[in-house]
DNA sequence: CCTCGATATGTTGGCTGCCAATAGATAGCA
DNA sequence: TGCTATCTATTGGCAGCCAACATATCGAGG
């Protein structure tokens, strides 16, 4: 897989991995390799700045805690948050089917939902 | 859908929408958009240097033809091209699982190929 | 005790690749 | 005589992700 091929659809990956609870940075990095399979991998350049832009605009919270020593910063969506995740995949099933149907116009004709 | 959706998947369109027949480039802009159902609408700064670059790589070739005055550059699919669009669509499932996977790990399982 | 890999957070610079804007020509219709 | 559709093409800009870098804690093994 190339390398920014998330490109535009990473805020609905953070989002999703949030879903069923708090993780921190490094945490949603494992999170996204493994529900992807092995195939995605996020670098940190990639998902801090994009976390910290999500909390900016109030899609995502975060409390910092303490391990040890160690600070973690564990972010969890509001319900802003939620919502937008409802958004984003609703776009990306419009978004797949409209690429697939001219990709490969015969075969993804798909039962109505 | 957001303008510029189709980043790192625009060769696929290309090369699907010649895949029956060589096609003009204004053409292929209408066809892109027929076949998306009207979502898709690329525009000319896309498709042009697009088109040349494939040409340039060996996955397209061109001729012009005359209509009256009028000068066509009509596009068709090398051997070389064929085989490319097999592999973005692979790339394409490929990609597709990866992101829905993690976008929505319950609702994508699917038959082993 | 010391080193090394894994864990953990973050910033900066740069590049890829698509789009918006622009330009210009023919053709047909009202 | 316009106005819209058809047709090709170039240029500048910038969004958005990554590579590289910087820093620190922790546990395990030698």
């Amino acid at each position: 897989m190339k390398a920014d091929a998330v490109r535009g659809h990473l805020d609905g990956l953070l989002l999703a991995v949030l879903e069923q609870g708090p993780l921190h940075g490094y945490a949603i990095i494992t999170a996204v390799r493994e529900r992807s399979g092995g195939v995605l991998d996020l670098r940190t350049g990639t998902i801090y700045p994009a976390l910290n832009r999500l909390e900016r605009v109030g899609l995502l919270g975060s409390d910092w805690d303490a391990v040890g020593e160690r600070r973690r910063r564990a972010y969890h969506l509001t319900d802003a948050g939620r919502a937008s995740l409802a958004e984003e995949r609703s776009s990306w099933r419009e978004f797949t089917a409209a690429i697939g149907s001219v990709l490969d116009p015969a075969g993804h004709v798909r039962p109505a939902t």
